[in-house]
DNA sequence: CTAAATACCCAGAACTTCTAGGTACGCCAG
DNA sequence: CTGGCGTACCTAGAAGTTCTGGGTATTTAG
């Protein structure tokens, strides 16, 4: 779609984690809960996209996790940023602001000629 | 994704030509060179992204086209939106604008606990 | 014991988008 | 007239992400 942003539009997913993670690690479960609080419910992530993302991320290097135990010793993955996963969040931030810009553009144009 | 807008990741590129045949109609090619124009080369369509796109969106009858001829009499294939699009339009571009606030949600707070 | 919430995981399907090609016409330069 | 360029269309196959719909295990409540 974009060459400078080609793993944009299905890079959203990444991205959101990367910056749920930032504030602090967090277990899978964790982080999807915290995207659905933080946007009022307007974002629902399902456990079958986020596992396989959160696999995609740790092979890439962008996320390391600890086995630990939760508040009612269950156990748990806790997922934190790597140095590389922080980079990777400045970058995919700023394609993102520039994409949304971009189509912002587009939207704004009424139906003049 | 999100369930209200399981279609926004990938329908990007549908709202962005959704929107583009708004003011008129157009071509294929035309299409995505008016593309690149708004957003200053930002963002680039692929042809084998476009078409397909054009054939899926004909298929829902939220587009029609008929052929004619370019100014240099080269047939072109004349796309333009149907009423069915132009509802489609409102809808993904609402469906676009509540997704990028959810995102700024995330986006937006900075590093605090 | 059962149900529900927490917490993890996977296989397969579905869908877009991209890569990389192909066809064809008109025009201009050589 | 031949070659190259830009316009304009199209496709097959691959790649990649996300979703559907399942499964496991633990703790707490009834």
């Amino acid at each position: 779609m974009s060459r400078d942003t080609p793993e944009l539009l299905k890079g959203t997913l990444d991205l959101l984690i990367l910056k749920t993670l930032e504030s602090g690690s967090l277990h899978g479960y964790g982080i999807a809960r915290a995207l659905e609080q933080k946007t009022g419910q307007a974002l629902q992530i399902e456990e079958g996209s986020l596992y396989p993302a959160l696999y995609r991320m740790t092979s890439r290097g962008w996320i390391d996790f600890e086995w630990g135990l939760s508040a009612n010793n269950r156990k748990k993955k806790s997922y934190c940023l790597t140095s590389k996963g922080e980079k990777r969040l400045r970058v995919q931030q700023a394609q993102w602001t520039e994409f949304i810009e971009a189509v912002a553009l587009v939207l704004e144009e009424g139906t003049a000629t």
